[in-house]
DNA sequence: AGTGTATCCTGCAGGC
DNA sequence: TGCCTGCAGGATACAC
């Protein structure tokens, strides 16, 4: 689950806590979430000193005195919890990696479905990795002219153009569903439909939609928990994502879902009609 | 270059 | 109460 904003809210609230300190073990409870193995995720980590954490697309990305990176996609239900975290009822059933540091302290990755992954990589493997990512929709780099020039070769729906990660880092399925509804584009128009107007508007709304998210902590539907065990807020501000039968905040139509590509999306069948719009 | 389908896995809500 | 189905923030591989 967890998108940019999430990734974001999570790696801000490890990084005063983490910053200079040394993992002293590595507890592998569930070897499935490591593609590379344990014996290796654990050399390249054991011992090691974490400078600072930060993130990149919906990953979180540990930087490592060693020069390498440790990598951790979330999945749908991956949480980084530090010690002491808020945990009620349902808890934290499912650590599947412990980081053990100093003074007996411990990170846990949780993820009851293990849908993510976390990786040990190389400074060289790091940057091979992330330049096989898209432009940070947050980043400077990521200006209307480059939203422009990508979505012109793109014949896909602008709903799955903006989920693809090679085109943008970070963008998941609440965001995209949010910024296409505030600048009233159908999700399944295909990329290279949109107008000059229109690809503006889009630009200026998922920037918009993100930092906002990032403010309110994330949204929180079921499973995502910030490093504290707390909850993200964005999800009163939600306007169209799950809100299927539900009003539109603008003009009072029926919500309505649809799917593509195998996942749903949500519109509002009045403010976001699937043609083109004519400038 | 697209889509649909399936896969990984657990848990929850809704229908009956 | 219990069983069954569908659905879920992600990513990837497959055939077409």
């Amino acid at each position: 689950m967890p998108e940019l904003a999430e990734a974001e809210t999570i790696a801000r609230g490890l990084d005063p806590h983490l910053r200079g300190v040394r993992i002293e073990g590595v507890e592998v409870l569930r070897s499935d979430l490591l593609p590379q193995g344990a014996e290796q995720f654990r050399s390249r980590l054991e011992g090691v000193t974490i400078h600072r954490v930060g993130r990149r697309g919906k990953n979180l990305v540990f930087r490592l005195g060693s020069g390498g990176v440790l990598l951790v996609n979330l999945g749908m239900t991956g949480r980084m919890l530090l010690p002491g975290a808020r945990t009620w009822g349902e808890g934290s059933g499912h650590v599947g990696i412990r980081f053990r540091l100093p003074d007996g302290a411990s990170l846990e990755y949780d993820d009851s479905r293990r849908f993510g992954t976390l990786e040990a990589l190389t400074a060289r493997e790091w940057r091979f990795r992330s330049a096989r990512l898209g432009p940070e929709p947050l980043g400077s780099g990521f200006t209307t002219e480059v939203l422009r020039s990508g979505l012109a070769r793109s014949r896909s729906p602008i709903r799955s153009w903006l989920l693809d990660q090679r085109r943008i880092a970070g963008v998941g399925n609440i965001y995209a569903n949010e910024a296409l509804w505030w600048s009233r584009i159908h999700p399944a128009r295909s990329a290279l439909s949109l107008g000059a107007g229109e690809v503006e508007d889009l630009h200026r709304s998922l920037r918009r939609v993100l930092r906002r998210a990032i403010r309110m902590r994330g949204t929180t539907l079921r499973d995502y928990r910030d490093p504290e065990g707390g909850e993200g807020s964005f999800g009163r501000l939600l306007r169209v994502y799950g809100r299927e039968g539900e009003r539109c905040r603008r003009c009072r139509a029926a919500i309505e879902r649809g799917v593509l590509s195998n996942r749903s999306f949500f519109f509002c069948p009045s403010c976001q009609i699937p043609e083109p719009v004519p400038e």
